[in-house]
DNA sequence: ATAGTTATTGCAATCGATTGCATTTTGGTT
DNA sequence: AACCAAAATGCAATCGATTGCAATAACTAT
């Protein structure tokens, strides 16, 4: 006699299905399913024996029948705006490190992450996802233009969950950074060195941004400065707008000794269109960001940035869903922000005022 | 009489399935199915009455229960080198890039796309994923320092194609830039701009570096300069590492007139190093990268780069994989880079010289 | 009308797992 | 030895689609 092993084919991985290990084992399939999930009705010696058989023959269970049984489907999706036309768009770090800590999180729980992009023109998109039920819940990173799509879904799909900020009537779950507050404080580092002539850069018309801008005008306006509206500049997603957008800012020629950047890429772009137009940072003009994306520390000069935690906010955000999806109740989520100072806006300033 | 609709519930999402219409139809699940997939074999009459009434329904079909019919998954992993952790890594922007453009030529083979993150203790990670037969094929972003265990893997399963460096003995498909030939060209663009004393910046322990460091080493002595292993700083991927390394670099002391940056990556690294110590790109150095990441342009300065085609790429590399799917030979494909010429490396030195 | 085609449709098996219930085996008790 | 409870295992239905083959309906030509 002797140990039976199945032999793989050719092709090396074999097609070893639950029933091969049960004749290979003498027991039913039933006995094989419940060995292979430690049922306890498995008698302890033959779920042992059963384990190092299916081991020996390289057995893996085949999740699409699994998941057709259980009616689930293992797998979460998560929408993504990834834009990367070259007029429309600026893949931005922020996505990608938030990618990378709700891959993490998922597979931490067994559940797969199944990828989806979804461009400017295509909000169909989100809802045929859904119809099609090919994941046990969605997470939505970035809002952006679609809260109306998202906010129609959303009265009829429980296990969504969105990164951005939380807005008034909205019926699905966020878990977004405290974007008001982060504002408040980078604008009132710039007003503590002095600073009176703030410029605000970004398109206050998304979300997220919307509510930075309203802390830049009340750290404004707590300053004792009048706001003046011709001190915003709209910078849009694309990089040849924003280009434009800046240098038309410039063109106007009105004075200002620093920026609040709604996000470091637009910082960064800012520094460079400066630059290019003599003006320097931090030396004529100080600079903050928001994010903290892994690119602000290594800028020449390094950003001072508003920092938002994004492991807390993918953990909150798989969380949340999962909360969902077990049916318990879960609240949107707003994640603090700090302010990380580095030499984009040097104390200079200071000095000279009081100099 | 009248029309009758399955009513779906309170969630909104009914749960229609192919034996709900067929009954609504007062017709088989077989003829269902072949009329909703446009088999001839179903009168043109019925096909599209039954047409009719699967769109009234919101009937959506499942694809666990197909799968599993057809034997296949629908989908595709990308294994993804996806480091955020403090002191190990930096998303690379060109990984999101890349990830976008594999989203949209899968998309269009209405493929999914599955997310594995792979960190660098987890070399497991990539046989685990083949085994489960969670999906079609793999398609490997990067083969980094896991070459081996590619290798490996590759003889024994076959739908697997990996962006990076063709190497010797290789036996799986690689879809790469001609990292070779991108860097003779930058360096020769520098040797014409006057300079002499190029260092070399970067890891060139793997595969795709080394490439690039060749192609450096073959332009140096085809200028008849002496290559000077001095004027190699080996550059890890972690951000506290590389700066440790140009630090210590400039530590030597040795004279250098420009730096080939093995990527964008680096090179923005390097001229943020350089600037704390007060070594001004272009002026003092020129510098020229590779990748042509979405940042690269909007650097201060900007980038002088090796661009890489990463919507070619991904398309090369999912035609590949289908090929291989299909049965259909496949080879290794080297895409063709070109070299773009920004700020970073003025042509001031050349005046100098000529001067 | 009738046999012979051809165009449609249905039956039933199948993909690979899970699980309620029935059944067998084992062990303990008197 | 007989019986009962408890432990271990097996049977068979099920998840929702696809498809070879059989069966029926609709025509065509004689």
């Amino acid at each position: 006699m002797g140990i039976k092993y199945l032999t793989d084919g050719h092709r090396g991985m074999a097609n070893v299905k639950m029933s091969d290990i049960a004749s290979l084992a003498g027991v039913s399939e039933s006995t094989v399913s419940r060995a292979l999930c430690d049922n306890p009705l498995i008698n302890e010696a033959t779920r042992t024996r059963i384990k190092k058989i299916a081991e020996e023959n390289g057995y893996v269970l085949d999740l699409r029948a699994r998941n057709l049984r259980l009616q689930k489907t293992g797998t979460i999706s998560v929408v993504f705006p990834l834009l990367h036309e070259v007029d429309s768009g600026i893949s931005d770090p922020f996505f990608l490190e938030m990618l990378g800590h709700l891959a993490d999180e998922l597979a931490e729980r067994h559940y797969d992450l199944l990828l989806h992009k979804i461009g400017p023109g295509e909000p169909r998109g989100l809802i045929d996802l859904v119809n099609e039920r090919r994941s046990d819940g969605v997470l939505v990173i970035g809002q952006s233009t679609q809260n109306a799509v998202i906010n129609e879904l959303a009265t009829r799909y429980e296990p969504l969950v969105v990164w951005g900020a939380a807005l008034p009537d909205q019926h699905y779950l966020t878990v977004g950074s405290d974007n008001y507050n982060g504002a408040v404080t980078a604008v009132q580092h710039l007003v503590g060195l002095g600073h009176r002539r703030i410029a605000f850069f970004g398109d206050k018309t998304l979300p997220e941004i919307g509510q930075r801008y309203a802390g830049y005008v009340a750290a404004i306006e707590q300053a004792g400065i009048a706001p003046n509206p011709a001190l915003e500049c709209r910078v849009p997603f694309d990089r040849l707008g924003a280009r434009k957008a800046m240098n038309g800012f410039l063109d106007q020629h009105i004075a200002f000794d620093a920026v609040f950047a709604a996000s470091d890429l637009v910082a960064i772009a800012a520094i460079n269109v400066f630059d290019q137009r003599g003006i320097k940072v931090p030396v004529d003009v100080a600079m903050v960001g928001f994010d903290d994306i892994m690119l602000a520390a290594a800028y020449t000069p390094a950003l001072t940035t508003v920092r938002q935690d994004i492991g807390q906010g993918a953990k909150a955000m798989v969380e949340a869903l999962f909360s969902r999806l077990n049916g318990t109740q879960a609240a949107s989520t707003i994640l603090p922000t700090s302010l990380v100072i580095r030499a984009s806006c040097g104390a200079k300033m200071l000095q000279n005022k009081s100099a």
